[in-house]
DNA sequence: GTGTGTGAATGTTTTCACAGCG
DNA sequence: CGCTGTGAAAACATTCACACAC
């Protein structure tokens, strides 16, 4: 039953999500762990293995009811509700990031954009004001932020970073290309498609190698 | 020695690159692995065993030598050459893609862009002129692409996948929201931020539970 | 018969701990 | 001494294989 959950599981838990939402678009009702294995490229017993960390979903000889696996996994996931983002700096990439997260993301909200160039304040970034970041904190209370993004400069990430912790986010994600710190017990993930790419030269290189 | 290298080692090959960067810029002649450690939060004895795969690139009771380090590190990934990349797909996600590689890749370059709407192309997609898509088979040999990166709308991707691998591309970046099947000879990697933040929205939650 | 849930077995990755080099 | 490089041990993750439920 309940035990201490792999982090990779943790990791593998949104495609689930994904290939059960396209599923349930396509009206299939049930789904067998076998036919989950074939469509997302992994082992039936990998799948029974980690559904199985947080309950009993599926029916012996029958599979897994597409919905009520869905719903399970928003519960689980967090998704039931929506989350509140705060964008930090609102230059290209910034604007870029606004623009992007509109049309992917289902559940994840941004509520405020900040800069710290008083010349932008009042701005529109896609449809949000753009405010100075001096009233940061007040609005991660008002509007109770739960996540808060990076797009500002590489020299401006730690600054950016400590004023999230000392106003009480628990999550950041960094979309600059540097890393940082912060207490442990606020998650930082950098999102960097140059570290991506690194990793594709480095098979790509050894396939005229080998 | 050279034995299989565990793809897990060759994901942190990028942040060993990226510190040495920072110690290089800052004059840091050498390094232990105890120091890496610290400015990575990993073991000393990851970073040793993992550099081991390579070969043998420190000095017993010194450490290593940060700019011999950075060069045979940029060796072993591949990134003594620049590698060359197609966009497909040039609507306001292509753009912003584009616009964020500026300011972040090195060693990777965007040489075309193309789209499937006749009315774009001869416009201008940052520095690049968008060609139709029928142009790609021609443009991959004549400039020599080495990846694909797709955004295109998630009914297109499965075709453009297809496009790319006929013509002989072996890696492949997809930043739309959907999985899509390749030989496996072809590397395809999903860039999803969406995902990033489900798995964080996982952990607040469990936040608020515990 | 069919397919889940799960201990046990196998495989992989990380950490330990130390010989040996500078 | 100090710190690397590395077998061996420990921890962790995946796969197997089967009892059991439908």
């Amino acid at each position: 039953m309940s035990q201490q959950i792999p982090e990779v599981v943790i990791f593998r838990l949104p495609t689930y999500l994904y290939i059960l939402n396209l599923l349930d678009e396509e009206n299939v009702e049930i789904v067998s762990s076998q036919e989950l294995g074939a469509r997302l490229q992994m082992t039936p017993a990998q799948i029974r293995k980690d559904l199985s960390y947080f309950g009993k979903f599926g029916k012996q000889g029958k599979g897994y009811n597409v919905k009520l696996l869905l719903s399970e996994l928003r519960r689980i996931m967090g998704l039931e509700r929506e989350w509140n983002m705060v964008l930090i700096g609102t230059g290209r990439l910034g604007k870029a990031i606004l623009d992007y997260s509109r049309m992917t993301l289902k559940g994840f909200k941004y509520v405020a954009a900040f800069d710290i160039d008083p010349a932008l304040v009042g701005e529109m970034a896609g449809d949000i004001a753009i405010q100075h970041i001096s009233e940061l904190p007040q609005t991660i209370k008002t509007k109770s932020i739960d996540i808060g993004v990076l797009a500002v400069p590489p020299s401006q990430v730690q600054q950016a970073v400590n004023q999230l912790v000392d106003c009480g986010v628990k999550a950041i994600l960094n979309y600059a290309p540097v890393a940082t710190q912060a207490p442990k017990d606020v998650r930082i993930r950098k999102v960097d498609p140059g570290l991506v790419l690194q990793t594709m030269a480095y098979h790509l290189q050894s396939l005229g190698t080998a």
